[in-house]
DNA sequence: ATAAAAACGATAACCATTCTCAGTTTAAAA
DNA sequence: TTTTAAACTGAGAATGGTTATCGTTTTTAT
């Protein structure tokens, strides 16, 4: 997987964009935390390890960049940050998510659970789909398994007191 | 439907929140908008119209208690603004939008076309499903007729040039 | 009527993101 | 290589949607 950064690289230079330390940190930085949908303040104070020099806004468009690119998906939970996540290779621009009401963490889920309903859409209502996204919310099995042994031990305290 | 007013106004006498002049105001508008997927700054001035004395903070608050009263939903579409819909009445916690990249128009989808998937998704992942947001990003079928439209006359300028 | 609690309008504060600008670095051409 | 123009950078100001503050007004219960 080491010529991930390569490719990268490569489409960069393909695209005439130039290669500057500041953009490869911050891939690296990507690469380094795959599946944790960092925002780009995370992404900033990650970068700032290996480059202590670089400044937010260089974050900012390296990530604009990027997500043109194709090379990041830019997404939002509603929480008020975006997020950015490195896109799996030759996966499809889907965005699948299982987000904890309890605890806030957000899962993957597989592809392809919708190319059905993306048929429906394009037919039933002319639409041509480029890209979608589904989110989930709700409880995590964590949560639920957390939330079981509360309850278990609430019974038990009520058992004594009673 | 006139009624649908009354119930709101229940709802909120209910749960003890008091009556006001804005907040019926800014009900009031959200029923004359439906499917508009107004920003609050767009409830601002509409309500604006019926009651000019209200201000941009009373409509975020009576946004914000909407929400949490579950009869409207807060969306987010990516474009920088929050969006909120009246709930339809009876209708699951669930946000099927088509998104034009084009035009930026949002349309609506049915219901129920997730149910499949979401039982997979609570079975597979063990995952206890609240709400859910799916949005298709594409072209609508208005544009896909423009683009179609313009490709023809493009293509007729160029007989008469060549 | 009166007092406590809620709600209000105006506007300041907040915070994520974008813009500006002067200085630096890159990469292609000379 | 050196040169050069365009691309890129860091710092911080500006922006814009949203939230918090505060003094005043309105509502509800006593």
């Amino acid at each position: 997987m080491e010529n991930r950064v390569e490719r990268i690289k490569k489409q960069l230079h393909e695209q005439s964009y130039k290669l500057t330390p500041q953009r490869e940190a911050t891939v690296q930085v990507l690469l380094e935390n795959e599946e944790d949908h960092l925002s780009a303040e995370d992404v900033y104070l990650l970068v700032k390890e290996k480059a202590p020099e670089i400044g937010l806004a260089t974050v900012y468009r390296t990530l604009e960049l990027l997500n043109e690119l194709e090379v990041v998906d830019k997404i939002n939970f509603g929480d008020g940050v975006s997020r950015y996540d490195l896109r799996k290779e030759g996966a499809s621009h889907s965005h699948h998510h299982l987000v904890c009401i309890e605890c806030g963490t957000v899962d993957e889920i597989q592809e392809d659970l919708l190319a059905e309903v993306e048929k429906i859409v394009e037919k039933d209502y002319q639409f041509k789909v480029k890209d979608h996204r589904l989110t989930f919310h709700g409880v995590c099995h964590r949560c639920q398994a957390k939330a079981k042994k509360n309850e278990e031990s609430a019974e038990a305290a009520s058992l004594h007191t009673n």
